[in-house]
DNA sequence: TTTATATTGAATTTCGTATTCAATAAGGAG
DNA sequence: CTCCTTATTGAATACGAAATTCAATATAAA
């Protein structure tokens, strides 16, 4: 799993003439080693304290590979901060968003997807990827 | 339409104490003329291009409180650019977003609602709102 | 080893949005 | 209408996430 994602990196980056190097190494360690939804700004203080002397910019740059690469989707909720989640092949999930304690729950549904195909289908839209967020109270909360 | 907008927006304005202002007229008039997805900037430089004297910043504080009355809803897509979109009650359309022109085609699926509200029954969940966007090329790009 | 160039990271910039604060306007009380 | 309290406005400023600059460094091919 993890050495199929860095794999595909691999490949990405041989296909663009990317160098690989040490940071793009460890940032893609931690990565797939986090929970979803991980904010740059999470993704750098973990990297940090793993004490890795390894930029901000440095960080913000590699996620956006990550995602251009296919193992990354960024995710923007209501809080001003991109989210990146990871991206598992033949999967996809969305998401329920509690405004209460700011949990997010996953589904996946395939209905829904097949329904989005076809809505894509009637207007002639040629679908990339996608993504739904349902915003609310988890049971939790509501209580 | 138009006026029963009013009416609501007058309606949560008198619910919170808030003041009937010239530029809360002016800027609703011109909400409510607007296509969907207008960005704040757009809708700032639509106002000033008529000659009314409004600042940016009551531009984005208005928006805010139209969002808060229900009239209007925050959308996110990836150009960092908030946009507001005209909220009809009892009626929900999601997004296919074109990524070549930037063009987007609203849609509405009665299935898809229902499918939803039975994921978040199942996890005890109570919606409030919910958003999809389906990123791809329209019919005109993918040629 | 040499060389061309991709990458890094601290610092800086950018850009959308939020906030500050003095001036102004709204609207209730008298 | 006048007074008075307080909400609102808008220019300027602050804020914060993300992007960019650029000199130093690392990579990888020749």
């Amino acid at each position: 799993m993890i050495l199929e994602k860095k794999r595909i990196f691999n490949d990405f980056a041989a296909s663009k003439g990317l160098r690989s190097t040490r940071q793009r190494d460890v940032i893609l360690d931690i990565f797939l080693s986090t929970r979803q939804h991980v904010s740059v700004e999470e993704l750098y203080l973990k990297i940090k304290s793993s004490n890795q002397g390894i930029g901000q910019a440095t960080v913000y740059r590699t996620l956006k590979l990550f995602a251009e690469a296919g193992l990354a989707r960024e995710i923007l909720l209501h809080d001003g901060q991109t989210r990146y989640e990871h991206v598992v092949a033949g999967e996809h999930h969305d998401h329920l968003v509690c405004t209460g304690c700011n949990s997010i729950i996953e589904f996946e549904d395939e209905t829904i997807e097949k329904l989005q195909n076809e809505i894509a289908a009637r207007h002639g839209f040629l679908i990339k990827n996608h993504k739904m967020e349902i915003y609310g109270l988890c049971a939790t909360c509501r209580q």
